[in-house]
DNA sequence: ATGGCTTATTGTATAAGA
């Protein structure tokens, strides 16, 4: 099984290369974060064709989340339970017995934005609903843009970033809490090469001098740690014309 | 040198991203 996660930064503008990643990549699931548009600009038939089920919880301009699958999805559910959220940011579903869980979490803008504590009160709402959601589901996997670089090794430049946003100790703190559930940071199962990241400012030719942040990320629970079998960024899509800032991060599992 | 780019919007500048 292979499952991946991609912050597409509006899937209107990026619908080609996603096509093409899935056609070369065949994952079993997707996940996409920023897809700016809401639910009926949706592009299920072009998804179908390529042999993609899709479900999506989006709004217009902002945030918008998907799953794409060739599989059948059930009990698919949006948004956190008790969460008053207008933003679209969390949808899941179950793919055969895994619960695929794809989420933006905010980006927090900067520490002393209210936006910071909507990203920490969010943060805080999402490992009360996931601590739910491991007790009936045990394999389950959360995909998606953390806005959280967890440690100073996912950081291109730990003093330039130190105490800012995405860097931030109660953002990383946040992050263990989610770890602390025996949720898995799948990345770093493996042995990785220094300096890997998920993002990449298009200012500053910061691709090119390799000035990103690992911030996407696949986190799988206790029960299907074992089953984890590589991980890695695929760096290839950040190449191409028009590209997201953000690359996939993509985990392969042997289970079915 | 605190910007640089990209996206969406009833836009020709602004907001947001990270």
């Amino acid at each position: 099984m292979k499952l991946a996660t991609w912050n597409v930064n509006s899937l209107n503008v990026r619908l080609p290369h996603v096509l093409d990643w899935i056609a070369l990549e065949k994952p079993d699931v997707l996940c996409l974060q920023e897809t700016k548009q809401e639910d009926s600009k949706f592009p299920y038939d072009a998804l179908k064709e390529a042999g993609y089920n899709a479900i999506h919880s989006g709004q217009k301009t902002y945030n918008g989340v998907a799953i794409l699958s060739p599989h059948l999805m059930e009990d698919v559910s949006t948004g956190i339970p008790g969460l008053n959220d207008e933003q679209k940011r969390l949808i899941a579903a179950t793919i055969g017995d895994v619960r695929i869980v794809c989420a933006y979490i905010p980006n927090g803008q900067s520490v002393d934005s209210d936006k910071y504590q909507y990203k920490l009160g969010w943060l805080e709402a999402l490992s009360a609903y996931l601590k739910d959601e491991l007790a009936r589901y045990p394999k389950l996997a959360l995909l998606g843009d953390y806005n959280i670089a967890p440690e100073d090794r996912d950081v291109h430049d730990p003093a330039a970033w130190a105490g800012q946003v995405l860097v931030s100790e109660p953002e990383r703190e946040a992050f263990r809490i989610l770890s602390a559930l025996g949720l898995h940071d799948s990345f770093r199962l493996f042995e990785q090469e220094d300096s890997s990241f998920s993002w990449w400012d298009y200012r500053m030719a910061a691709f090119r001098r390799n000035l990103g942040l690992r911030i996407d990320h696949i986190l799988v629970s206790d029960a299907l740690k074992n089953d984890c079998l590589r991980c890695w960024i695929d760096k290839s899509p950040r190449k191409l014309e028009r590209p997201s800032d953000h690359t996939p991060v993509v985990l392969e599992l042997t289970c079915a």
